[in-house]
DNA sequence: ATATAAATTTAGATGCATCTAAATTATATT
DNA sequence: AATATAATTTAGATGCATCTAAATTTATAT
């Protein structure tokens, strides 16, 4: 059985192991974590004898396939609850996160099955993350964070990459959401910054906030 | 910040208390929750330090207003869940108990009461046990044990008062549910066991089995 | 009323998740 | 390659919730 710190643990190598593609460093675990790199070695140790990741000391770890099934189970347990928590109790997508981060560690499988199937199978939760199903298999996403696209490229918002209220309440000021249409003006050489139509509107974002809107070309 | 043992003790000692009314004793909790005495005592001075109890030593403890309130508090989330593990992800009522055990630490004033309102404020669990409202007032109830009924009583089931799946089980098993009419046919005096119609089958429980089924006399 | 039994508390451990400070290993720079 | 710096691990604590064993207090029974 594992505990809540371990599976928070997992949780954060997957999410590391995403960008990086190789191994993940201990000090960007606790950096995530908030917390200090000798705690995060203590607990690797732990999660190396429980067969969780693979740990060689100095040189980072990476997730074993049952450390990576735990950490999707988990994710998928998250991201179902956040869809409950807003398309049945009326929560703003800013709201859920951190409901969802005690909910997540909930223990039933029978539990977790069910809402799936209350919520219908969802695909995407509310910031538009894929929801793995129970085997643990992501619905594919061709979406591309949007400083990545060309000057009158057109599409939609599919999807946010953070969770944080004040980036989210930020997306909620200019307008956008999931499904949102985008269109690209103007690329900023100086600072990146882009000029951007949201659903007709002019508006000018930084390079930080593009890069964590995903886009959908069409 | 209360942890997940401190509101289990306070839970307890407030299910003792409903019995006992007076004060509970260290060694009755220890039985209720399956730990030692001594465990007991070393949660009692804690929790009599947040002036959650009152507790003199060797003389058992009670409530204090704030002890009480965050026990009821928990007691409703998990009677909430419980409703909503029933009524939405069809669970029976066996199988609820255990998963709300741990949904009922699941700290945010917004997801309880956005629950309690999604579910149409309900005022009993699928077991019968009445739902304090926010305020922490419990619906009121009139019900009695089986037991304690006379013969040719007519009546009709509310609540029953065990959660063990075995138990559930068994009044499955005998066709008695929340509303179940019933009708005492005769009681024996030897072990107190009760001849009871229930609609209208007649069937044979014991004292300990009509102790725990609560009745509203019609 | 006093001895015995029962209930309760204290003393001293353990395991978990964390911390700070010190030591060790890896990497980057001259 | 030698050394400085950065990353990581170990050593030694702390707080929490639990335990067993021993001591203490209260209740009970002759």
């Amino acid at each position: 059985m594992s505990t809540k710190a371990e599976e928070n643990y997992l949780k954060t190598i997957f999410k590391l192991s995403e960008k990086d593609m190789d191994t993940v460093s201990t000090n960007a675990i606790a950096e995530e974590l908030e917390t200090k790199p000798s705690s995060v070695s203590d607990m690797l140790k732990k999660l190396s004898e429980k067969k969780l990741i693979n740990y060689v000391k100095y040189q980072g770890v990476s997730l074993t396939p049952l450390g990576h099934r735990l950490a999707v189970h988990v994710i998928r347990k998250h991201r179902l609850w956040e869809v409950f928590l807003v398309s049945h109790l009326n929560f703003k997508w800013d709201e859920v996160h951190d409901i969802a981060e005690q909910l997540e560690h909930i223990k039933s499988k029978a539990l977790v099955n069910r809402l799936d199937a209350f919520l219908n199978f969802p695909s995407y939760d509310p910031h538009g993350d894929p929801i793995p199903n129970e085997n643990g298999s992501f619905p594919k996403s061709t979406a591309v964070p949007l400083n990545l696209l060309k000057v009158k490229t057109k599409g939609k918002v599919v999807a946010v990459e953070r969770d944080e209220p004040s980036f989210l309440n930020y997306l909620d000021k200019i307008q956008v959401s999931i499904g949102t249409h985008v269109e690209i003006v103007d690329v900023n050489d100086f600072d990146h910054s882009i000029d951007v139509k949201i659903d007709g509107t002019l508006t000018h974002i930084s390079l930080e906030v593009a890069q964590n809107i995903l886009i959908s070309i069409l």
